[in-house]
DNA sequence: GGGCGCAATATTGTATACAATAAGGCATCG
DNA sequence: CGATGCCTTATTGTATACAATATTGCGCCC
């Protein structure tokens, strides 16, 4: 085992940190690692091949997204965002990305479109396979996208960071009945953004974002995995 | 020297490496380091009493905010955001910082009220002491006072970090000329919350913003520090 | 037999040592 | 005298060693 970690060429520009917290985040986002999974800082580095210095600094950088919660003395686990945070989520949400809509709309070249109609593609093709992960990931992905193309490094980073939260609030909250109700969304979008039209983008997004969010079960509950501990001894 | 970090009680909960942010995060609040200021590990670490590793945490924290630029095997810069950025910081917090008015004036309690009240006045005593580096930090307060008030965590912490690098934004393109032109903004907009009137402070505080914004001189020229070596060798 | 306390263990927090890279100075050569 | 290349030095990147804290299992006492 060991280098795990890909180092294609010998001279690296990117820090190890980075690419361990990418490849965490990309596990998260996939839903490969449930909400409140204990991520220990020796086994991650056996894992990725580095030493718990490189580990900790990734740990902490996925802590400052809100992607894991790090408790002093005991370790760093899956975030699980409280009802509250996903509310909260949604909200920030559907006040970034409608405008984001609007100047991706305005600008978008060819090539941005059939990027994204690649990734509508791929979304359904990930939601007939059954694959309802995936097509939430690549869901997920055709927002970050989007936020890409508006070309507004600072707000899109922050929706890349709410996405992922949001990746998150799905794997606690999503309700299975309604999982495909909305699967002509986003090529409503493409199409306003093909027609250059970034007022209806803009009303599409708020739409859609609005649909996501009625589509959680934010009834208020204890989701399960903290229930045992967490839960019972504050 | 040494231990220069106060460590009140001898448990302590909040890591170390959070002190030593905090305490770089207000000195460029307080424009005590400028942008371009290089921030050497050793050096860091003396000042605060700590060892490297805290160091280095820290600064990958404030990296994370753009507060601070990291060169790998360079080190560590106060950051020194380029008009493009100016930009987006500002259209960001104009996109976020209405509603939060809004949100504040409906929920503010009396000890909320008199808190920001508190604020006002030793704004305008920094002014009229001619601190307007000070003025300007306790403007930024404000705002970073009213979005508790809003009591929306996420957007709140996207909003501390904008107003964060706006005040290096501020140091780098603030134009003397217009220093005291809106000084009464944050009285009218405190005049609203306490009629709980949302709809004038969400107005006020986009007016507000767009003042703010082109209080700021942002023709497209390099900034001083950057010029000698970035500018040419690259 | 159950509950409490202590000790053993494992895991994280911090410091330090070593390796790698970049910067600056010096000597040599044209 | 100036330019170029190497070498010295300083600083960051990474790994590891040590310290502190929380958890867990065992034994003892009631």
């Amino acid at each position: 085992m060991a280098d795990a970690i890909d180092q294609t060429s010998s001279k690296r520009q990117t820090p190890q940190s980075d690419r361990v917290a990418e490849a965490l985040t990309l596990a998260i986002h996939q839903h490969r690692l449930a909400p409140g999974t204990k991520l220990g800082e020796d086994e991650l580095g056996e894992i990725y091949g580095v030493s718990r210095t490189i580990i900790r600094a990734a740990l902490h950088s996925l802590a400052h997204d809100h992607l894991v919660e790090i408790q002093r003395n005991r370790g760093a686990f899956v975030a699980q965002p409280s009802v509250l945070e996903a509310h909260e989520v949604f909200e920030a949400r559907a006040l970034l990305e409608p405008s984001m809509a609007r100047r991706a709309a305005e600008r978008a070249t060819q090539a941005d479109l059939s990027l994204l109609n690649r990734h509508i593609r791929e979304e359904h093709a990930a939601l007939a396979d059954g694959d309802g992960g995936k097509a939430l990931f690549l869901s997920g992905l055709f927002h970050v996208e989007m936020a890409r193309i508006a070309d507004h490094g600072t707000i899109a980073g922050f929706i890349e960071a709410l996405i992922a939260r949001s990746s998150l609030i799905i794997a606690l909250y999503w309700r299975r009945q309604s999982a495909l109700c909305d699967r002509h969304a986003h090529h409503a979008l493409l199409d306003a953004m093909e027609r250059g039209d970034g007022q209806a983008a803009e009303e599409l997004m708020k739409s859609h974002l609005v649909d996501l969010h009625s589509a959680l079960d934010l009834r208020d509950r204890q989701v399960p995995g903290r229930s045992l501990k967490e839960a019972l001894k504050p």
